[in-house]
DNA sequence: CTGTTAGCGCGTTCAT
DNA sequence: ATGAACGCGCTAACAG
């Protein structure tokens, strides 16, 4: 019997079976070379006996290609929360065959990154189209990424895209609030968030409501008694009061509509509140809070689906478009 | 001038520059080796007209080690969100030199996840102890793997242990309430969450209370109106009504703090109500909301740097033991 | 001092 | 069921 090695190859595995490296290969993962049950089996021992793991890197540098999809984390809180999507996108991507990767480094983008992902050689890459600009769609492309996709908006001609536009929410509340006759909104533009991002929301929201001829009174603030009391104040004048609020997600909307009753104000009698992103809470609290989300699930499911599809030299799933669009749960607050 | 090939390799870079492979190599990152201005520039530029990104794989195979820490996604949403912990990780890890890379199946554990894991030949893993199982850690170590970092309880001898402890969150707010001099107390147990979670913070309040002789009402509930309203109702009668609420997490201290309002019952006057995590809505709704919670920033600045101090064959760092404790912030609701 | 040759690491697969 | 070559980057040893 062999001593028991420090790093098993399979090597070690075959030297402990009494075959060679090939056999050794052919039982581990290929089904169709005929080997006999007999010397099947004794390989089979050997690497259990020596806790044998194959090594991805000698893996994939010889197969050219790996299953692994590369997901950059993305660089900011997205409507729903990063937790849920990543979630739901590896079980939908265990489903076919594939593994996800989480690149860590939030920073990363365009050249730069696309040079820190490329170096793993994934089969596949997911991220945001910032990041993915397109000589950094070339990089990869270049470096054997078979599928590039990209979500987000704007929809590029350089690579396919999951048109995830998480204004989206933002424009869906807000025509829901123009629907039900409101034309003297406020917005809500929180501080915390990277700039850009409630900067975005912010001018679809404006986008949305002066196609109707609906004005938007800009509040920045922060998630805090003060900075919502301050902007509260002044609408206890009825003249300057807002008669719709879209509060860019649901914590602010629940915060403000407290902020309100604290007022004196009735939501939604004196003002309507709407959020985005359907949390719990907002279902519980009184008034119950109307908000517009993502259909996290759905939104896995197609882009894992257009990954592989694309992985197989189709298109993007065509359920793409209806996955993305936003829901509206309307409850009493607006 | 070389024909731009599809995948280019180092070699491609030299012949492109004029040079030996071995020339590129040292170009590129071994700043040792002398090498005059002129060909390293020619090396450079070649590298990049022809976007040269090296192959991680290939890399890592012949240096037989990486700068990977893999961080298996953990299998149930903890105290402090995954993402912000994730997030705080990565910047710390990348401080010191080190990638992060989140490994996408959340239910491999034990042997089979090692495997998993060990495929990827990272330099380091940082894993949840339920998963690190003994030997789940002898594989990864036979693997090559140079550091196992075991985070969570129980503390184990066979790996260093980041004694992390979700139930401590429980325990800290429960001591609180009996200082305040409450001894029938009760506990929320969500049932959204993966069970064992709940339960073992549920169990946690129990010893906490027991030892000090103070009771424990056990409710069950979700974080619905109908589940929590279905609860509170038979507090109306002060014979039955608990003193105070351990009530899991933020969410739903908010929740069952409303539909105590609902009911009639104020709060902290007929039940003191304290939750854990430190949302930001808690220190905005009134009664503001007492909570006990992780400081995630020290967290993972010390396992970081543990991991680290691990790679370069020393323990843990000592700050570890002060920066897992919970720490307890009093506001108004207990 | 500057650059090249040669061989390694590990798993896969073709041809024998 | 096996020997041998291959994929790609690194680096010790060596030559000019």
């Amino acid at each position: 019997m062999t001593a028991v090695p420090p790093h098993p190859t399979s090597a070690d595995v075959a030297r402990r079976a009494g075959v060679s490296r090939a056999t050794v290969s052919y039982v581990l993962n290929n089904a169709d070379h005929a080997i006999s049950e007999e010397t099947r089996s004794r390989v089979l021992a050997a690497a259990r006996e020596l806790q044998y793991a194959p090594n991805a890197s000698a893996r994939s540098l010889r197969a050219g290609r790996s299953n692994i999809v590369l997901v950059p984390v993305p660089e900011a809180p997205s409507t729903p929360g990063v937790d849920t999507v990543i979630g739901h996108l590896d079980g939908e991507l265990t489903k076919r065959g594939l593994r996800m990767l989480l690149h860590g480094d939030r920073t990363a983008a365009g050249i730069q990154g696309a040079r820190a992902w490329a170096e793993l050689r994934p089969a596949a890459v997911y991220l945001n189209v910032r990041r993915g600009t397109r000589p950094a769609v070339a990089l990869l492309r270049r470096a054997g990424v078979q599928a590039v996709l990209l979500g987000g908006v704007p929809t590029v001609p350089y690579a396919p895209c999951v048109p995830l536009d998480e204004t989206a929410v933002g424009r869906v509340a807000t025509r829901h609030l123009l629907d039900r006759g409101h034309r003297r909104l406020a917005c809500l533009v929180p501080r915390g968030l990277p700039a850009a991002f409630a900067e975005r929301r912010f001018r679809a929201v404006v986008e949305t409501a002066q196609a109707e001829g609906a004005s938007v009174e800009r509040v920045d603030c922060d998630l805090t008694t003060d900075s919502l009391a301050a902007a509260v104040s002044r609408w206890r004048d009825p003249v300057r009061r807002p008669d719709a609020v879209y509060a860019h997600n649901d914590e602010f909307a629940i915060a403000l509509i407290h902020t309100l009753h604290e007022t004196g104000l009735d939501v939604p009698r004196d003002v309507a509140v709407i959020g985005s992103g359907n949390r719990p809470l907002g279902a519980l609290l009184r008034p119950t809070l109307s908000t517009a989300h993502f259909v996290v699930p759905d939104i896995a499911r197609v882009i894992a689906s257009s990954i592989r599809r694309l992985l197989d030299g189709q298109g993007l799933d065509p359920d793409v478009a209806t996955a993305v669009q936003p829901r509206l749960v309307l409850r009493e607050s607006a």
